[in-house]
DNA sequence: CGAGCCATGTAAAGAGTTACATGATTGC
DNA sequence: GCAATCATGTAACTCTTTACATGGCTCG
């Protein structure tokens, strides 16, 4: 039961602990989710998940409520643990900047050819119209998941769907803009 | 001239490379930049940027044009510089993955109270409009700049108003549906 | 008994942030 | 001369990724 040290970044730590909200799990078992429902929102590594419950535990934000079969270590959220999330969920302010790779070739797009320019930007459009289905699966899982991420999931779920709605808008008008300075 | 490594993350290079496009610069210039029309699309700390800076000057992406006074040292665009930009727009897919600090916390919502909840999501609403009136500003000052960003960073410019105006929406909207599920 | 999944861990390197440190030049 | 701005650099730490390594259990 060390202090906590806790300075408004880092939320692997906060989504592990919020997936220990849903009841007891092992690193693997929450790697499932990572790698779910979790995939789009906040990826997370095995690696980095285990040395995380390992501090989380340290920390007293966890603790290890049984140890199953094949070395299983079965976390259990604490109530210093709960605390620290209310914490992060109401006062914190999220971190607003976002870094996008796609953006950041936009800017520079002036440089290559604007056939190559429109074909990137259908690209994304793509993109966007594969990626929305992908949702509309997930949409379908989450409706008939055990794990309760089903009641504010299906908000985060939304603004993934209007989000590459407004992308595929965003690109189809970008191509138009890019035909208007070719032609 | 030593051998460029290259596997497909790592944007801050090309934005550097990028900037050098529009004419030589100083680590001071492009930091300007990034704090300013690069923001929100790749900020960089002044720490990363000149350790770049010197990393791709090894590489023989960039060279050392001009040093002049104050210890100023001016770089530009190499060929291979700008072949490796083009190589980055055009070949090298850009990463789907996005983390989102506030899609994160809304998975989480349902451990506080409701209105608790809605307060979180009013917030969001509000973050939204804020974020669009400093990008109004922004399109203001693209409009007038020297440096010519204009072009395609008018395209890069549209994307966070219409993303700032579908994250105002999706609040609105997610909002009424917690008031639904407290009612 | 072996394939496949369950389950955890370490090491190394890249990418990003914060803080510290230094010095030159310009303009009032 | 001194404050502000120009200008570069280093050190330490955190977060993230990739690769490597190991072993247990179950079922056909």
């Amino acid at each position: 039961m060390s202090r906590v040290e806790y300075d408004g970044a880092m939320s692997l730590r906060h989504a592990a602990l919020g997936l220990l909200t849903f009841g007891p799990a092992s690193g693997y078992d929450l790697l499932q989710t990572f790698n779910g429902s979790l995939a789009n929102v906040w990826p997370a590594t095995q690696s980095q998940l285990y040395g995380e419950l390992g501090k989380l535990a340290e920390a007293g934000l966890v603790t290890v409520a049984e140890e199953g079969a094949r070395r299983r270590k079965e976390y259990a959220l604490t109530d210093a643990g709960l605390a620290e999330l209310r914490h992060w969920l109401v006062d914190v302010e999220p971190t607003v900047v976002r870094r996008s790779d796609v953006l950041l070739r936009v800017f520079f797009l002036g440089i290559v050819e604007p056939e190559q320019a429109e074909e990137f930007l259908r690209e994304r459009e793509r993109d966007a119209i594969e990626r929305q289905a992908e949702l509309r699966v997930t949409e379908k899982e989450i409706a008939s998941d055990t794990v309760d991420l089903a009641v504010y999931g299906r908000l985060a779920l939304e603004w993934g769907l209007r989000f590459t709605e407004m992308q595929r808008e965003w690109a189809v008008w970008a191509q138009q803009e890019v035909a208007k300075v070719r032609g």
